[in-house]
RNA sequence: GCCCCCGUAGCUCAGGGGAUAGAGCGUCGCCCUCCGGAGGCGAAAGCGCAGGUUCGAAUCCUGCCGGGGGCACCA
């Protein structure tokens, strides 16, 4: 019996005393089960009767000890308590759960899918880093969320479009450019410039391509490095994710936007809609009609366009390539930009709590030796995304970086990531899934397989009913994480639930003979649970983009 | 000054209105000569402060205090 297995056996017991006129209330559509946090409270527990008591106008243990009464008469319920207040802490026959695990093995990875998100088109935008410069640590957390996020919305049935959109029109390539004219000539980084050493490794690739270059005037030459820099960066940032495990369905440039005549687009159809005026020789947007701040620049008094008229338009063509949703992830450094993206999806007539969802994500600190790292673009000490991975390789840094909510600040210790010892919580998950993949290895050496009728409800023992729990809590944690665009559950799940029980299960129960021990069916269903824990393990963490590797 | 996010154990962090607030590290104690012990069990220790809503608040609301991030015809 699995949770929603359980929450229809409620919602019929509901449906049944209202029939049966025992209880004159509305029948739930759904009620939640949760695993209460104490093993005395049972198997489930669920505070329907408390929520009905008051619409039923009866006392909550009335309700619950009726709801409990039908219950109990149903098939796989071992027993129902009324608990507290009118909880019902139920406990599973002790048979009824062994089946989970044959249902995971059987499932495979479909075990954690669900179509919860069904029919929804969605784009989701991350990382989105400015093609000036390498991927810094900021970026990366958004890429190991986002691509994570992504993978849990797919899992979830959505039709999920990865998008990167790189800011590539405008002064900040000027400055780009200006600043690989700048290194190739040996002069200084201009004012305002970048001045890493990448800057000038690109300079000098630059240079490598197009010999010419040197004989150029400095107008002529930043051209050519505008042109031959930026289309490095980019594919240098994107390798780097490639690399990181993090790939894009769309790669969209802001200046296809403008060059496009979009922009232009965008801003007569903002004009139509009544939404747009004329001052100080520029035209604005009236986002205040939609609880902005205050008005915002669609085009300059100089007739250039402002970046927000890029947000604009491509929020527009995103609408327009018939995304239902369009989720963006970005930094804290913009939560200043939700009220004017809101405003101005509004401005088109859209509902943005329908249409448009701006994920704020917290900065990350960099910790190491127990103080964190100073990191400075001027200074030159940013780090990147390769420094990251050399530091604590690609795994844990995107497990440490999708394990934690997003909205909170975190200090990643790279002393700690970079341990491959139980502390560490990607070594510890991995590690549970490594020790499943050896009993199957020494399973396969004796020559023992899981029989075809092998009989799952032999699993009766607290720890195997504990871990049976753990496993079926996957396909709602899932689901969950992909409704709250909250990936880090699953991180949590694996490691608070599945590793641990898992841990506590190979503690105490044994699964191979030793000597000369019989074969029994309990080794069967055993060795059948140890399956389900490495499926479980290997996609849980693949939702993640983390490898479950065999031996480590 | 205004807006957004966050304050949970000594430290790093979980906790979708439910019961006795959980992990890891650190501290103290115990088990284990085993399918890779890279484990397991236990103890001490906590919701920033003050109100409010609710049968019930770490969770929702208000104020204050503290930390972070914003507040351009920059991108």
């Amino acid at each position: 019996m699995t949770p929603s297995e359980l929450s229809a056996a409620l919602v019929a017991v509901v449906a049944e005393a209202v029939g049966a006129g025992e209880l004159s209330v509305q029948v739930p559509e759904q009620i939640r089960v949760e695993r209460p946090r104490s093993a005395e409270h049972g198997d489930y527990a669920s505070s329907i009767a408390l929520q009905l008591a008051k619409p039923a106008g009866r006392a909550p243990r009335e309700v619950a000890d009726l709801l409990a009464a039908r219950l109990r008469r149903r098939p796989g319920i071992g027993a129902v308590d009324v608990a507290g207040p009118g909880f019902l802490n139920v406990t599973l026959a002790a048979a009824a759960l062994g089946q989970v695990a044959a249902d995971v093995v059987a499932a495979g990875p479909a075990y954690a899918r669900s179509e919860t998100l069904r029919g929804q088109k969605i784009n989701l935008e991350f990382v989105s880093a400015n093609p000036t410069g390498p991927i810094h640590v900021g970026g990366v957390r958004w890429a190991a969320v986002g691509d994570a996020l992504g993978r849990v919305l797919a899992a979830s049935g959505a039709a999920v479009t990865r998008e990167y959109y790189f800011n590539d029109h405008g002064a900040q390539i000027d400055r780009f450019s200006a600043s690989l004219l700048a290194a190739a000539r040996g002069r200084p980084a201009p004012e305002d410039g970048y001045g890493g050493a990448y800057i000038a490794e690109i300079a000098a690739d630059v240079v490598a391509r197009n010999p010419d270059v040197t004989a150029l005037d400095d107008g002529a030459a930043q051209e050519v490095f505008r042109r031959d820099g930026v289309e490095q960066m980019f594919a240098e940032i994107k390798t780097s994710l490639h690399d990181f495990g993090v790939d894009f369905d769309v790669y969209f440039h802001e200046n296809d936007l403008h060059e496009s005549g979009r922009v232009t687009q965008a801003v007569q159809r903002l004009r139509d809609e009544g939404r747009v005026y004329d001052a100080d020789g520029a035209v604005w947007l009236r986002t205040t009609d939609f609880g902005d701040d205050k008005d915002r620049v669609l085009i300059r008094s100089n007739g250039e366009p402002s970046y927000f008229s890029g947000d604009v338009a491509y929020y527009l063509d995103k609408r327009e390539r018939g995304f239902d949703k369009v989720v963006i992830m970005l930094g804290a450094d913009h939560a200043g930009y939700v009220g004017r993206m809101r405003a101005m999806a509004a401005c088109f007539g859209d509902d943005p709590d329908q249409t448009l969802e701006i994920l704020i994500g917290q900065l990350v600190n960099l910790v190491r030796d127990g103080a964190p790292l100073k990191m400075s673009k001027r200074a030159g000490t940013v780090i990147t995304l390769e420094d990251l991975v050399d530091a604590i390789g690609v795994d844990a840094a995107r497990y440490a970086l999708a394990r934690s909510p997003r909205d909170s600040q975190l200090d990643l210790d790279l002393d700690l990531w970079a341990k491959r010892a139980t502390d560490n919580p990607v070594f510890y998950v991995q590690y549970a899934g490594v020790r499943a993949a050896s009993i199957a290895r020494g399973a396969a050496d004796l020559g023992i397989a899981v029989p075809a009728d092998v009989d799952v409800g032999l699993l009766t023992h607290p720890r195997e009913q504990e871990l049976l729990l753990a496993l079926a809590e996957l396909p709602r944690v899932v689901a969950s994480a992909a409704e709250l665009r909250e990936p880090h559950r699953v991180a949590r799940y694996l490691e608070e639930q599945v590793a641990r029980s898992a841990q506590r299960f190979f503690d105490e129960c044994r699964v191979l003979p030793r000597g000369d021990e019989e074969v029994t069916a309990l080794t069967g269903a055993r060795l059948l649970l140890w399956q389900a824990v490495r499926t479980v393990i290997e996609t849980g963490l693949d939702l993640l983009g983390v490898s479950a590797p065999e031996r480590m």
